[in-house]
DNA sequence: CAAATATATCGACAGATGTCAATGGATTTA
DNA sequence: TAAATCCATTGACATCTGTCGATATATTTG
């Protein structure tokens, strides 16, 4: 056996550490697409905007969210532009109001690749 | 009918919107902790680094991840912190190494944590 | 014991993120 | 048209987060 071969199962010794057959199956690429797909739903504001909004079939206007969550009109003007960046909701403006509503399709797919990355790192 | 529950109705005219239906499920403590489930996962290095652990069972040291992951060594100690103190990994140290390792039933649990609120969302 | 190695921690810094008062644009009502 | 209302945006500010060099600690080896 050679030294190389040694360093690698060994390693309860002073030898070298480190190998190289330890390399990740996500691309850092891909990662960053998750991690973006997690971090809009980091925060509990965002949450519960999903929330009243997926229970509430396209009839939320920003002052019944407002009404809802503990931060002032502005903040939640900014989360609902995240969520709407995100792609997981969209609004139709009638009359003077802005009615919020959840993109169902975005969400699954969202749903699905989290569901599918967490049952990889399980 | 009372000119309260109009208001209520019709909003396609100019009358006050905001009645006090729409109220969020999740309530802000627990859309916290939901919020902190994500937030663990919302960064690329600590995904490869999950994703690493995750296919080599128990036998990862601190240098093995730290050739892995674009980030100095300072910083790969710094995530498998945020990890080891959301719970979702613990290290052995051997010798001169660290080895760490995921805590499979932890990511269960958050697995059907994050599962059961994405499913009541879409 | 001295040198070498692995890992953790500290301290500094930059950039990202969350919050709100103030303001502006759009629409409706009087 | 003037006043009122909803919502978005801006700008300022504080806090959080990520990063790394430097250093400390612990262990092993010579």
């Amino acid at each position: 056996m050679r030294k190389a071969a040694l360093a690698i199962l060994d390693r309860s010794r002073g030898t070298r550490c480190c190998g190289p057959e330890t390399q990740p199956t996500l691309t850092y690429e891909y990662a960053e697409q998750l991690s973006a797909d997690f971090g809009v739903l980091a925060h509990p504001v965002r949450l519960q905007l999903l929330d009243i909004l997926a229970r509430n079939e396209g009839q939320v206007c920003v002052c019944d969210l407002e009404a809802a969550v503990p931060v002032k009109q502005p903040t939640v003007s900014h989360h609902l532009r995240l969520l709407r960046e995100a792609g997981l909701v969209d609004s139709e403006r009638r009359g003077l109001w802005a009615y919020y509503f959840v993109k169902r399709g975005a969400m699954a797919a969202l749903r699905n690749r989290v569901r599918q990355s967490l049952e990889a790192l399980s």
